[in-house]
DNA sequence: CTACAACCTCAACTGCACTTCAGGTAAAGG
DNA sequence: CCTTTACCTGAAGTGCAGTTGAGGTTGTAG
Protein backbone atom coordinates (compact mmCIF):
# COMPACT_ATOMS: atom_id res chain seq x y z
CA UNK A 1 0.00 0.00 0.00
CA UNK A 2 2.51 2.57 1.26
CA UNK A 3 5.54 4.00 -0.63
CA UNK A 4 7.15 2.95 2.07
CA UNK A 5 8.71 -1.14 2.62
CA UNK A 6 9.51 -2.47 5.61
CA UNK A 7 12.88 -4.34 6.33
CA UNK A 8 10.97 -7.84 5.50
CA UNK A 9 9.07 -6.62 2.59
CA UNK A 10 12.55 -5.65 1.50
CA UNK A 11 13.97 -9.16 2.22
CA UNK A 12 11.10 -10.95 0.23
CA UNK A 13 11.03 -9.17 -2.48
CA UNK A 14 15.12 -8.89 -2.93
CA UNK A 15 15.61 -12.72 -2.58
CA UNK A 16 17.78 -11.53 0.42
CA UNK A 17 17.75 -12.36 4.06
CA UNK A 18 17.02 -9.58 6.57
CA UNK A 19 20.04 -9.74 8.19
CA UNK A 20 22.03 -9.20 4.61
CA UNK A 21 19.84 -5.84 4.42
CA UNK A 22 21.37 -4.91 7.80
CA UNK A 23 24.59 -5.73 6.70
CA UNK A 24 24.58 -4.12 3.51
CA UNK A 25 23.13 -1.05 5.68
CA UNK A 26 26.35 -1.08 7.95
CA UNK A 27 28.38 -1.38 4.52
CA UNK A 28 26.97 1.73 3.49
CA UNK A 29 25.27 0.35 0.36
CA UNK A 30 21.77 0.78 1.33
CA UNK A 31 20.01 3.27 3.51
CA UNK A 32 17.20 3.72 5.32
CA UNK A 33 15.49 5.93 7.49
CA UNK A 34 13.52 4.87 10.72
CA UNK A 35 9.88 5.24 12.08
CA UNK A 36 9.37 7.22 15.34
CA UNK A 37 9.87 3.15 16.63
CA UNK A 38 13.12 2.77 15.02
CA UNK A 39 12.21 0.80 12.54
CA UNK A 40 13.45 0.40 8.79
CA UNK A 41 11.54 2.04 6.41
CA UNK A 42 12.93 1.77 3.02
CA UNK A 43 12.30 4.04 -0.28
CA UNK A 44 11.78 1.95 -3.56
CA UNK A 45 14.59 2.78 -4.92
CA UNK A 46 16.29 0.37 -2.63
CA UNK A 47 15.09 -2.78 -4.98
CA UNK A 48 16.93 -1.21 -7.40
CA UNK A 49 19.99 -0.68 -5.70
CA UNK A 50 19.79 -4.56 -4.41
CA UNK A 51 19.28 -5.65 -7.75
CA UNK A 52 21.90 -3.51 -8.77
CA UNK A 53 24.13 -5.28 -5.69
CA UNK A 54 23.06 -8.55 -6.68
CA UNK A 55 24.14 -8.37 -10.51
CA UNK A 56 27.56 -7.16 -9.26
CA UNK A 57 28.32 -9.95 -7.00
CA UNK A 58 26.94 -12.57 -9.66
CA UNK A 59 29.89 -10.71 -11.74
CA UNK A 60 32.00 -11.50 -8.70
CA UNK A 61 32.77 -8.14 -7.78
CA UNK A 62 33.38 -7.78 -4.37
CA UNK A 63 30.89 -5.61 -2.22
CA UNK A 64 33.49 -2.46 -1.04
CA UNK A 65 33.87 -2.32 -5.13
CA UNK A 66 30.25 -2.38 -5.80
CA UNK A 67 30.38 0.31 -2.45
CA UNK A 68 32.48 2.16 -4.43
CA UNK A 69 30.77 2.20 -7.79
CA UNK A 70 27.31 2.77 -5.64
CA UNK A 71 29.03 5.72 -3.20
CA UNK A 72 28.47 8.30 -6.51
CA UNK A 73 24.90 7.80 -6.40
CA UNK A 74 23.29 10.20 -4.60
CA UNK A 75 22.14 8.18 -2.21
CA UNK A 76 17.79 7.93 -1.42
CA UNK A 77 17.94 8.89 -5.54
CA UNK A 78 16.94 6.08 -7.69
CA UNK A 79 19.66 5.15 -9.70
CA UNK A 80 19.57 7.04 -13.01
CA UNK A 81 19.91 5.47 -16.44
CA UNK A 82 23.33 7.81 -16.25
CA UNK A 83 24.20 6.34 -13.09
CA UNK A 84 23.73 2.49 -14.67
CA UNK A 85 25.67 3.35 -17.73
CA UNK A 86 28.39 4.99 -15.78
CA UNK A 87 28.97 1.36 -13.99
CA UNK A 88 27.18 -1.06 -16.24
CA UNK A 89 30.12 -0.38 -18.66
CA UNK A 90 32.69 -0.47 -16.15
CA UNK A 91 31.85 -4.08 -14.78
CA UNK A 92 30.70 -5.11 -18.09
CA UNK A 93 34.55 -4.90 -19.31
CA UNK A 94 35.72 -7.19 -16.05
CA UNK A 95 32.74 -9.18 -16.93
CA UNK A 96 33.98 -9.57 -20.72
CA UNK A 97 37.89 -10.44 -19.72
CA UNK A 98 36.56 -12.72 -17.38
CA UNK A 99 34.29 -14.23 -20.08
CA UNK A 100 37.11 -14.45 -22.57
CA UNK A 101 39.15 -16.12 -19.72
CA UNK A 102 36.76 -18.75 -18.92
CA UNK A 103 36.48 -19.40 -22.64
CA UNK A 104 39.64 -20.12 -23.52
CA UNK A 105 40.16 -22.52 -20.01
CA UNK A 106 36.86 -24.22 -20.99
CA UNK A 107 38.18 -24.69 -24.20
CA UNK A 108 41.84 -25.66 -23.03
CA UNK A 109 40.07 -28.32 -20.80
CA UNK A 110 38.69 -29.77 -23.79
CA UNK A 111 41.33 -30.14 -25.91
CA UNK A 112 42.87 -32.00 -22.59
CA UNK A 113 40.05 -34.25 -22.45
CA UNK A 114 40.77 -35.57 -25.25
CA UNK A 115 44.85 -35.41 -25.32
CA UNK A 116 45.72 -36.52 -21.88
CA UNK A 117 48.33 -34.55 -22.17
CA UNK A 118 50.02 -34.11 -18.69
CA UNK A 119 53.60 -33.68 -20.21
CA UNK A 120 54.50 -30.57 -18.31
CA UNK A 121 56.09 -29.54 -21.07
CA UNK A 122 53.74 -29.09 -24.00
CA UNK A 123 49.86 -29.12 -22.50
CA UNK A 124 48.92 -25.58 -21.97
CA UNK A 125 47.23 -26.34 -18.78
CA UNK A 126 49.93 -27.60 -17.20
CA UNK A 127 52.17 -24.70 -18.39
CA UNK A 128 49.52 -22.24 -17.38
CA UNK A 129 50.43 -23.48 -13.96
CA UNK A 130 53.72 -23.54 -13.90
CA UNK A 131 54.03 -20.31 -16.01
CA UNK A 132 53.52 -17.97 -12.93
CA UNK A 133 56.35 -20.13 -10.91
CA UNK A 134 58.54 -18.78 -14.22
CA UNK A 135 57.57 -15.29 -13.48
CA UNK A 136 59.36 -15.45 -9.98
CA UNK A 137 58.60 -16.06 -6.58
CA UNK A 138 56.10 -13.24 -7.30
CA UNK A 139 52.71 -12.16 -6.29
CA UNK A 140 50.75 -15.03 -6.40
CA UNK A 141 48.24 -13.88 -4.01
CA UNK A 142 46.98 -11.23 -6.99
CA UNK A 143 45.60 -14.71 -8.29
CA UNK A 144 43.26 -14.12 -5.06
CA UNK A 145 43.19 -10.40 -4.79
CA UNK A 146 41.05 -10.69 -7.82
CA UNK A 147 43.04 -11.25 -10.43
CA UNK A 148 41.51 -14.39 -11.58
CA UNK A 149 38.63 -13.55 -10.45
CA UNK A 150 37.08 -10.86 -12.69
CA UNK A 151 39.74 -8.85 -13.80
CA UNK A 152 42.40 -10.59 -15.91
CA UNK B 1 69.03 -32.88 -8.82
CA UNK B 2 67.44 -35.81 -7.36
CA UNK B 3 63.92 -36.81 -7.61
CA UNK B 4 62.82 -35.27 -4.64
CA UNK B 5 61.73 -31.76 -4.07
CA UNK B 6 61.63 -30.32 -0.92
CA UNK B 7 58.61 -27.65 0.20
CA UNK B 8 60.49 -24.33 -0.87
CA UNK B 9 61.37 -25.92 -4.41
CA UNK B 10 57.39 -27.02 -4.72
CA UNK B 11 56.36 -23.38 -3.40
CA UNK B 12 58.95 -21.90 -5.93
CA UNK B 13 57.93 -24.16 -8.86
CA UNK B 14 54.15 -24.25 -8.43
CA UNK B 15 54.06 -20.11 -7.63
CA UNK B 16 52.32 -21.44 -4.68
CA UNK B 17 53.36 -20.07 -1.31
CA UNK B 18 54.93 -22.86 1.29
CA UNK B 19 52.08 -22.05 3.92
CA UNK B 20 49.56 -23.14 1.30
CA UNK B 21 51.29 -26.04 0.81
CA UNK B 22 50.94 -27.47 4.39
CA UNK B 23 47.64 -26.19 4.30
CA UNK B 24 46.27 -28.64 1.33
CA UNK B 25 48.78 -31.01 3.14
CA UNK B 26 46.58 -30.98 6.29
CA UNK B 27 43.20 -30.96 3.81
CA UNK B 28 44.33 -34.18 2.19
CA UNK B 29 45.28 -32.55 -1.61
CA UNK B 30 48.84 -33.24 -1.59
CA UNK B 31 51.25 -35.66 0.27
CA UNK B 32 54.68 -35.74 1.12
CA UNK B 33 56.99 -37.89 2.78
CA UNK B 34 59.61 -37.02 5.38
CA UNK B 35 63.41 -37.15 6.06
CA UNK B 36 65.10 -38.63 8.69
CA UNK B 37 64.66 -35.05 10.32
CA UNK B 38 61.18 -34.52 9.71
CA UNK B 39 61.39 -32.46 6.47
CA UNK B 40 58.93 -32.64 4.06
CA UNK B 41 60.04 -34.33 0.69
CA UNK B 42 57.80 -33.90 -2.39
CA UNK B 43 58.26 -36.42 -5.46
CA UNK B 44 57.18 -34.95 -8.13
CA UNK B 45 53.43 -35.93 -9.13
CA UNK B 46 52.93 -33.03 -6.76
CA UNK B 47 53.52 -30.51 -8.85
CA UNK B 48 51.00 -31.98 -11.29
CA UNK B 49 48.70 -32.19 -8.85
CA UNK B 50 48.83 -28.71 -7.99
CA UNK B 51 48.56 -27.43 -11.31
CA UNK B 52 45.17 -29.08 -11.45
CA UNK B 53 44.14 -27.67 -7.80
CA UNK B 54 45.01 -24.28 -9.39
CA UNK B 55 43.08 -24.94 -12.35
CA UNK B 56 40.00 -25.91 -10.50
CA UNK B 57 40.89 -23.24 -7.85
CA UNK B 58 40.68 -20.61 -11.36
CA UNK B 59 37.48 -22.23 -12.20
CA UNK B 60 35.92 -21.73 -9.02
CA UNK B 61 35.37 -24.66 -7.70
CA UNK B 62 35.88 -25.30 -3.75
CA UNK B 63 38.78 -27.20 -2.60
CA UNK B 64 36.12 -29.48 -1.04
CA UNK B 65 35.62 -30.42 -4.57
CA UNK B 66 39.11 -30.41 -5.67
CA UNK B 67 40.01 -32.73 -2.71
CA UNK B 68 36.83 -35.54 -3.74
CA UNK B 69 38.76 -35.52 -6.87
CA UNK B 70 41.84 -35.97 -6.30
CA UNK B 71 40.97 -38.72 -4.15
CA UNK B 72 40.10 -41.03 -6.49
CA UNK B 73 43.51 -40.62 -7.88
CA UNK B 74 45.82 -43.38 -5.47
CA UNK B 75 48.11 -41.02 -3.46
CA UNK B 76 51.68 -40.99 -4.75
CA UNK B 77 51.04 -41.68 -8.04
CA UNK B 78 51.26 -39.26 -10.92
CA UNK B 79 47.63 -38.67 -12.37
CA UNK B 80 47.02 -40.27 -15.16
CA UNK B 81 45.58 -39.21 -18.75
CA UNK B 82 42.35 -41.71 -17.55
CA UNK B 83 42.15 -39.58 -14.17
CA UNK B 84 42.46 -35.87 -15.66
CA UNK B 85 39.82 -36.77 -17.94
CA UNK B 86 37.21 -37.95 -15.11
CA UNK B 87 37.99 -34.68 -13.24
CA UNK B 88 38.24 -32.62 -16.45
CA UNK B 89 34.96 -33.59 -17.80
CA UNK B 90 33.18 -32.77 -14.87
CA UNK B 91 34.87 -29.58 -14.60
CA UNK B 92 33.89 -28.72 -18.43
CA UNK B 93 30.37 -28.95 -17.42
CA UNK B 94 30.49 -26.73 -14.72
CA UNK B 95 32.87 -24.07 -16.41
CA UNK B 96 30.67 -24.40 -19.94
CA UNK B 97 27.24 -23.71 -17.53
CA UNK B 98 28.99 -20.95 -15.86
CA UNK B 99 30.49 -19.33 -19.38
CA UNK B 100 26.91 -19.03 -20.32
CA UNK B 101 25.52 -17.73 -17.82
CA UNK B 102 28.64 -14.99 -17.65
CA UNK B 103 27.98 -14.52 -21.80
CA UNK B 104 24.22 -13.46 -20.67
CA UNK B 105 25.16 -11.60 -18.42
CA UNK B 106 27.29 -9.84 -20.08
CA UNK B 107 25.08 -9.25 -23.07
CA UNK B 108 22.22 -7.89 -21.15
CA UNK B 109 24.24 -5.58 -19.67
CA UNK B 110 25.45 -4.60 -22.61
CA UNK B 111 21.76 -4.31 -23.60
CA UNK B 112 21.04 -2.35 -20.81
CA UNK B 113 24.17 0.44 -21.11
CA UNK B 114 22.12 1.92 -24.09
CA UNK B 115 18.90 1.38 -22.77
CA UNK B 116 19.28 2.59 -19.30
CA UNK B 117 16.31 0.49 -18.63
CA UNK B 118 15.92 0.42 -14.77
CA UNK B 119 12.49 -0.35 -14.93
CA UNK B 120 11.50 -3.40 -12.85
CA UNK B 121 8.57 -4.27 -14.92
CA UNK B 122 10.60 -4.60 -18.47
CA UNK B 123 14.93 -5.04 -17.61
CA UNK B 124 15.79 -8.22 -17.73
CA UNK B 125 18.43 -7.37 -15.60
CA UNK B 126 16.11 -5.76 -13.29
CA UNK B 127 13.59 -8.93 -13.04
CA UNK B 128 16.44 -11.32 -13.04
CA UNK B 129 16.62 -9.54 -9.58
CA UNK B 130 13.42 -9.69 -8.67
CA UNK B 131 12.40 -13.21 -9.98
CA UNK B 132 14.31 -15.09 -6.88
CA UNK B 133 11.82 -12.96 -4.77
CA UNK B 134 8.75 -14.34 -6.68
CA UNK B 135 10.22 -18.07 -5.83
CA UNK B 136 9.32 -17.59 -2.98
CA UNK B 137 11.36 -16.60 0.32
CA UNK B 138 13.46 -19.78 -0.73
CA UNK B 139 17.22 -20.49 0.08
CA UNK B 140 18.65 -17.36 -1.53
CA UNK B 141 21.42 -19.32 0.09
CA UNK B 142 21.81 -21.35 -2.92
CA UNK B 143 23.66 -18.12 -4.66
CA UNK B 144 26.22 -18.60 -2.33
CA UNK B 145 26.32 -22.02 -2.25
CA UNK B 146 27.96 -22.90 -5.61
CA UNK B 147 24.74 -22.50 -7.45
CA UNK B 148 25.87 -18.84 -8.79
CA UNK B 149 29.40 -19.74 -8.60
CA UNK B 150 29.91 -22.46 -11.08
CA UNK B 151 27.22 -24.57 -10.90
CA UNK B 152 24.27 -22.70 -12.74
C1' DC C 1 -5.97 -4.76 25.70
C1' DT C 2 -3.39 -8.49 24.89
C1' DA C 3 -1.01 -11.77 22.13
C1' DC C 4 2.16 -12.53 18.72
C1' DA C 5 4.75 -11.56 14.68
C1' DA C 6 8.04 -8.53 13.17
C1' DC C 7 11.41 -5.55 14.37
C1' DC C 8 15.73 -3.57 17.00
C1' DT C 9 21.07 -3.81 18.53
C1' DC C 10 25.37 -5.78 19.36
C1' DA C 11 28.39 -9.45 19.79
C1' DA C 12 29.80 -13.68 18.43
C1' DC C 13 29.98 -17.28 15.22
C1' DT C 14 30.47 -19.57 10.33
C1' DG C 15 33.14 -21.17 6.27
C1' DC C 16 36.64 -20.61 2.99
C1' DA C 17 41.39 -20.18 1.92
C1' DC C 18 44.98 -19.02 3.52
C1' DT C 19 48.92 -16.17 6.27
C1' DT C 20 51.43 -14.91 10.32
C1' DC C 21 53.66 -15.78 14.52
C1' DA C 22 56.26 -17.99 18.21
C1' DG C 23 59.35 -21.16 19.56
C1' DG C 24 62.23 -24.70 18.13
C1' DT C 25 64.99 -28.21 14.64
C1' DA C 26 67.60 -29.55 10.28
C1' DA C 27 70.77 -29.06 6.54
C1' DA C 28 74.30 -26.80 3.74
C1' DG C 29 78.24 -23.57 2.97
C1' DG C 30 82.49 -21.66 4.49
C1' DC D 1 82.51 -26.38 13.79
C1' DC D 2 79.60 -22.75 13.24
C1' DT D 3 76.52 -19.82 11.22
C1' DT D 4 72.86 -18.98 8.26
C1' DT D 5 69.05 -20.42 5.75
C1' DA D 6 65.38 -23.48 5.33
C1' DC D 7 62.38 -26.08 7.68
C1' DC D 8 59.06 -27.87 11.56
C1' DT D 9 54.47 -27.49 14.54
C1' DG D 10 50.35 -25.56 16.42
C1' DA D 11 47.69 -21.72 17.41
C1' DA D 12 45.97 -17.54 16.23
C1' DG D 13 44.84 -13.94 12.85
C1' DT D 14 42.92 -12.12 8.19
C1' DG D 15 39.30 -10.75 4.88
C1' DC D 16 35.05 -11.57 2.85
C1' DA D 17 30.17 -12.08 3.19
C1' DG D 18 27.26 -12.77 5.71
C1' DT D 19 24.29 -15.71 9.78
C1' DT D 20 22.92 -16.70 14.49
C1' DG D 21 21.71 -15.66 19.10
C1' DA D 22 20.40 -13.10 23.18
C1' DG D 23 17.74 -9.83 25.15
C1' DG D 24 14.59 -6.29 24.40
C1' DT D 25 10.95 -3.11 21.63
C1' DT D 26 7.20 -2.11 18.14
C1' DG D 27 3.13 -2.72 15.55
C1' DT D 28 -0.99 -5.00 14.31
C1' DA D 29 -4.95 -8.33 14.52
C1' DG D 30 -8.40 -10.09 17.23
Amino acid sequence: MSRELTVGQVAERSGLAVSALHFYEKKGLIRSHRTSGNQRRYDRDVLRRLAIIRMAQELGIPLSEVAEALSRVPLGHIPSAEDWRGMSAVWYEKLDRRVTMLIRMRDELNGCIGCGCLSTTSCPLMNAGDRLADEGPGPRRLLREGGDTYQS
